[in-house]
DNA sequence: ATAAATTATGGCAATTCGGTGGCGACATCC
DNA sequence: GGATGTCGCCACCGAATTGCCATAATTTAT
């Protein structure tokens, strides 16, 4: 199912580029230069995503108004703020507008991109978390739809935002994961050393039901990793 | 078994949008765009479930009158509500048009297919009269069809709402059941805190009869869990 | 080998979240 | 009309979680 995504930003040249990469990603992309025309349409179809302009139009704020009217119209859709600078970030979480996520423009379309990817990703599992689904990775079991981690028969005790990381993580199997991408991944948005101290606090409540533990890998100036464990175990090892 | 549902919207692109995520969701879909095609058809078959633009035609209320005469064809159908403007909500329900239930055309399509999933899960469960079907889950039993719920060989005197939270929570047994979809599950539109309330009424009555009980687990950060009696058993090593 | 960069660790404080009791609105039943 | 039952929500409190800091340890670069 191809996703519908709409841009309000009032730089034509932004705007552009955002929807080109996008598009290329495969999702529906509609563009709006100002809050007007974006709420008449979304009057009409609300989009799987939103993404709005903090700095929108000649009001200071536009981009809140709009948020605003926005949430009248849809509770649930989920919205992308982007503001131009990072000093606008605390302003905005504290404004509680419901928004998804938050983002300076600098970073890079590829950033975008993960988030976006990302936040579907969540909504996705959220909305099919009836079926009953479950990955086995060596002595690890993952139940996405009972939010619970099973390593060698035992119940690892995790917190939400654990869970997500170590979620992400065992989604890709041998593949680094940095830091921002997990960060993405769990909805969170903190900095690295956060993530580290999450890291530490998965591997201690491993090592407490098991002393030899050393399946999540730091990859020194990448992130983390979750190890391949190999298919064909040895019978005696 | 694909069950099959009518929706009779004016607006060309809303119907079509609605269509097709219910056709993705496996539902057989028919589209109508007044009420009197629609109507000629249900004289000939009745659907599972009917959704209805209340805003229909040129009529004021068009959606009203359809209601009505559907209603003459079949007392027990299913009907779900649009309404343009939140407002209408109050004029709707004060109707009493015996329809199930009642949405803003804003809610994400997501949404709506929660809705429509959980209003057939009540349909059957109260529709298997004949049937006097039970589940059992350790020593809980559910009787759909009567709306009762045994804890160990007594009936534990739950009202409406609370019945149907328990429905929700034991028909996925294991699986994390977030106050949304709670809510959708009970078809009560509430904030999160009194779903947190019920569970408390609901926790007390068991109470009452088991001091023991704690099969109804809090995953905090993410919702409730009816936990099943068959995976608790040890895992100690 | 030394310096620089990155990550690990222990701990603390702030924040978020859920439990609890209670209140008022509303409907129903007598 | 009064009694009763249900329901949504609020305010408070305690507890779980989480972000981050200072410092130690480790890895990489020079």
């Amino acid at each position: 199912m191809q996703r519908h995504i709409a841009i309000v930003e009032d730089e034509a040249a932004i705007r552009q580029n955002y929807q080109d990469a996008l598009r290329h990603y495969n999702y529906r992309v509609s563009g709006y230069a100002d809050r007007y025309s974006a709420l008449q349409n979304f009057q009409r179809q609300i989009p799987d995503l939103v993404i709005i302009d903090v700095g929108l139009g000649d009001e200071a704020e536009g981009g809140f108004t709009l948020c605003r009217e926005l949430r009248a119209l849809s509770r649930t859709v989920p919205i992308i703020f982007l503001t131009a600078r990072d000093s606008d970030l605390d302003v905005i979480s504290g404004l509680r507008l419901g928004a998804d996520d938050y983002l300076t423009k600098d970073i890079s379309i590829n950033h975008l991109i993960a988030r976006v990817v990302a936040l579907f990703r969540r909504v996705e599992a959220l909305s099919s978390n009836t079926k009953e689904e479950e990955w086995r990775r060596g002595h690890l079991t993952v139940r996405p739809s009972r939010m619970e981690v099973i390593w060698k028969e035992q119940l690892v005790p995790l917190t939400v935002t654990e869970f997500w990381l170590i979620h992400s993580l065992v989604h890709h199997p041998g593949h680094v994961r940095s830091r921002q991408q997990l960060m993405d991944d769990a909805n969170v948005l903190v900095d690295g050393q956060t993530i580290t101290s999450h890291i530490k606090r998965i591997r201690r409540k491993f090592q407490q039901l098991d002393k030899e533990f050393d399946e999540l890998e730091t990859v020194y100036g990448a992130g983390y990793r979750w190890r391949p464990q190999t298919e064909t175990e040895s019978h005696a090892s």
